[in-house]
This record gives structure tokens, sequence and C-alpha cells, in this order.
DNA sequence: CGTTCAGTTGACCATGATCAAGAGTGGTGG
DNA sequence: CCACCACTCTTGATCATGGTCAACTGAACG
């Protein structure tokens, strides 16, 4: 697998071949494995290093007191799971697997290291914790402002544009191993009613789910159902897709690129 | 006044004289005023500086296309409006005033200065950068999870804490201007449904609010109320009210600081 | 094969939205 | 100084989105 974090930072600002090589001795120390539902670390610890997910998702999330939970945002390959560690003494949320989950650990000292000799990586891992909290701004719109319907949908172009900026994603099809009621928790939600919202989006042809496998065949259309501009993500090459992002222009999709379902079942 | 900014970055580490005194030029160059209602920054304007709230309540939101809009955060005095100029390109939402408001233009070369020049400010400046993106995850806990009455008593909780720890609070109370248009936009509610609302957390003695003036008589009881547990904002002076955070005890309230109400209109 | 967990369906309910109108408050200008 | 205007707050009636509860199906895994 080409290092998904290298790809990931790329994305956000040149690296020379020395930062790349770095990097690639950074995701070569200790890696470890968390099994599904597991937490990496859970609200109240001292946080002791950062990981990198190298593979599987996982989701970062706090729980309320009655045992309500909200998931605040998911982790795939190339997200580094909070760099706080020089500065918050306690974790204010949990880290849970989702899948079967390999994560490198990457100690304090060696990430201190890193930030003082590789002023490139400095700034892209800066960059990208930037984004992470544009994120979080616009899961709060997410819950805050938008329909059922507008939440699945712009959930599932985020991951799915997120997936593809690491080079996890097949023409139009991805992984997506959340549980409805892991939907739910993300969208604050409950997960009969996710059910149903993701049968209607079924129905309107907007996306194609079956075991863990999601497939848009019309992005543009999806990204109009859920009020969706990538903007927030902040991504540098992601042309392909915002074609119709800046303007929600209605014009029956021109040029779009569509993948034809041939038949479904009703 | 007290410089609002060393003020809250000292709850986070400690400052030397010097670094003070660099503080305290950073917020005697250029400073600016807006007019309530109007933008401070604008949603994919490019940063050409960070600006330092010296006085009066802004807050910083996207909106959809269709007008509907989600405040995710508000900022007071002492608070920085993202440090990512040297990281973004674009502004990935507006900063609005809801006081008159007062604010130090920090420009990019004198802010690159500090950070290369006082390691203790910069670290103090990350912190608040973190914290910032852990109370935006409390934002999204709020919206997905609690009702009505706790997002609202949850907000009340985090916004008096917020202005003590910049000493702009007075015994129990403290200015609260944004209009309950304002603060159905940061609890994702409507506004005659936070009307209601705030008039039950009058009716049960939690909250005396008038005249942009909130007044909290039992803290712990609108923490309760609230579900609220401020471990999230990473205070370090916090011990006062934090007594009954960890659990949410249920046992009658036995010294706590209470505030008692003489008399009280129906 | 049985157990477990995710997905699905139905009936009913409630929190909070919508629409509309009126009351209080503050600011501005004639 | 007062009249008017704008804005925020308040109240009532009705509606709908999404929640709750409960049962059932189907796939995966030992």
């Amino acid at each position: 697998m080409p290092n998904a974090l290298t790809r990931r930072l790329e994305e956000y600002t040149p690296l020379t071949d020395a930062d790349r090589s770095q990097l690639a001795k950074l995701t070569a120390q200790s890696t470890l494995t968390i099994h599904p539902k597991h937490d990496l670390v859970r609200e109240g610890d001292a946080p002791k290093s950062v990981y990198l997910i190298l593979d599987g998702w996982a989701c970062c999330y706090r729980t309320l007191p009655d045992g309500r939970r909200q998931i605040v945002d998911f982790a795939v390959p190339g997200d580094l799971c909070d760099l706080n560690l020089f500065i918050l003494d306690r974790m204010d949320h949990s880290i849970a697997a989702i899948t079967r989950l390999r994560v490198a650990e990457i100690a304090r000292d060696v990430l201190h290291d890193v930030i003082t000799n590789h002023p490139n990586i400095t700034i892209a891992l800066w960059w990208q914790e930037m984004v992470s909290k544009s994120i979080h701004r616009e899961w709060i719109v997410n819950v805050g402002q938008r329909t059922a319907f507008e939440r699945i949908a712009h959930l599932f172009c985020e991951m799915f544009l997120r997936l593809e900026s690491v080079g996890l994603t097949n023409g139009f099809s991805c992984d997506f191993p959340p549980t409805q009621t892991d939907i739910a928790d993300a969208t604050g939600l409950t997960a009969v009613h996710v059910n149903r919202t993701i049968q209607e989006l079924r129905r309107q042809r907007l996306v194609i789910v079956d075991r863990q496998r999601l497939t848009i065949p019309d992005m543009p259309a999806l990204q109009e159902a859920g009020l969706f501009n990538s903007e927030y993500l902040h991504h540098r090459r992601l042309d392909r897709h915002t074609l119709s992002n800046k303007v929600f222009d209605m014009n029956g999709g021109l040029g779009r690129p569509t993948l034809q379902v041939v038949s479904q079942a009703s």
C-alpha cells in the first residue's frame, strides 16, 4: 500500500523526498491492531502517543451519563488522531475501532523530532489539524440544520471524498463499514429513522448500499441532495467533483459523470 | 482592562514577563471596531490577519444555500479567531459581530515573529486552538444528542465559564447579548422554541435572563440540567465549579453555592 | 444449526417546527 | 417630546419530522 499519510499530507503541501522517507519511518515504528468495537483511547486517558490510522475505520465519540452516544468524527487511513499530546493533559473523547483497525503509534519524542526538523511536515500536520476542525464545524451544521435525508446524503458525500483523497475508492464505490446504528450516532438520529432514510435515498437512486459497500452513481445529484459543498474539506485535487459545488445549479446534469444502473430490485 | 488574551493564555501555560509584554504589544497594534450584525470576516475570504477579540461578542457561522444559518461558536474577549492564516487559503466560515465589537488585528508577519521567538506563547496558542476544537466537538454532542432544554442549559453553562475564565463575570451574573434567534441558530432550534424553553428554565429557577444579562443562581443545578461536564473546556482554575461535575450526583446539593432569590414575578 | 447482530417493518407518539399575530423595548427624527 | 419604526420577545393553534417500542427477517460465524 502506498503510504496513506504521505498521500494525505501531499493533498495539502508539497513534500521533499527526505520528508517522504521521514514519514515512512514514522509509520514503520510500532503498529498495533484493535478489534472492532474496542476502544483505541478512552475519554479521560492521559494522551501518550499520536495514532495514525493505517488500515480500517475508527470513530471518535463522546457519551452522556445516561448512555447517549455522539460520534463526532470518523477516522480513515491517513488520518491522525489528535495531535494534542503536547498540549492537553486528558483526552476529551474516546476513539473506537469500527472495523479491524491497524494503527501506527507515534511516540511523543519521535513526533517532537519531526516537528523541529521537518518544517514541511509540520505545516502539513497543522493543515490536517485545521481541516479536521473545519470538518467538526460542518458536522455541527449537519446535525443542527439539515434534515435526516440531507444529513445522511452529506455524510456519504464527505466520507467518499475523504476516502478518494487517499486512494481508497474504486470508481463510484468505496467501503463503508459503519452500521446504521453508527450512522445514527453520527447524525443525531435513531437507527430506525436512518434505515428508513437510507431506503429513501436508495429509492431515489442516489446511493447503492450493500454489505459495507457504498456506491454513488451520481455524485453531483447526491451533493445537491445533501447541500454538500466540498470547500470545507480544503482539498486540492477535487476538480473532478467540484463542478456543481459552488452553485447548486439545477441544469439536469449536462456532462455529469453518471453510472447507469441497469436493473435494481424494488 | 487587564489584557484578556494574557489572562486566557495563562489559563493554559505559565508566561514570563517578556511573554506578557510581547502579548501586550500584539494587542496594541491596529484595532478595529465592527458594528452589530456586521461581518468581521466572510466565508470565502482569503485570511490575511488573525483577529483577537478585545471587547464584545461575535459569532462564527456557516449558512446553507437556502438561508439556514448555523452558529458554530461564539467568540468573547480573549478569543482568537482562527489561527489558520498560515495554513488555509480560504475562510470556511464567517464571523459576525453580535454587539459592538473591538478587535485587534494581528498581521501575519507579527504573529510569525511571535511564534518563532516565544515558545511559551506558541504553546499557549496551540492550546487555545485545541480547546476551541474540543468545544466544537461538544457542540456536535449538544445539537446531536441533547434535548432543547438541555442544549440551552448547556450553552448558558459554557458561556458563563468561558467568560469567568477571562474575568468577565460578576458573581452569579454575566453579559449575554445573543438574541433568542442567535441562540436558536447556535442550538439548531427555532426562535419560538428557544423562547418557550428559556421560560421553562426560568420557571425552574435555573436562570434569570433579563436585558442581555444572564444570572445563574445555582450553577451545579444548571450543569445537571444541561448534562454539563466542564472537562472539555480544559480550564485549570475551575475548582469552584467542578465539584459536581465528574459524577452527576443527586445529593440535594449540600454546600453548593446558591443565590437566594427573594422574590420573583410569576 | 443455533446464536448474535444488523437490517427492516409497523403502529403510535412527542418534541420541536411552522404560521400568525400581538406586546414590549429602544432608537430616531420631525 | 412624542410618534413612529424596527426588532426582539411572547403567545396560541396546528402540523410534521423524527422518536419509541416491539416484533420479525436475514446474513455471518462458530
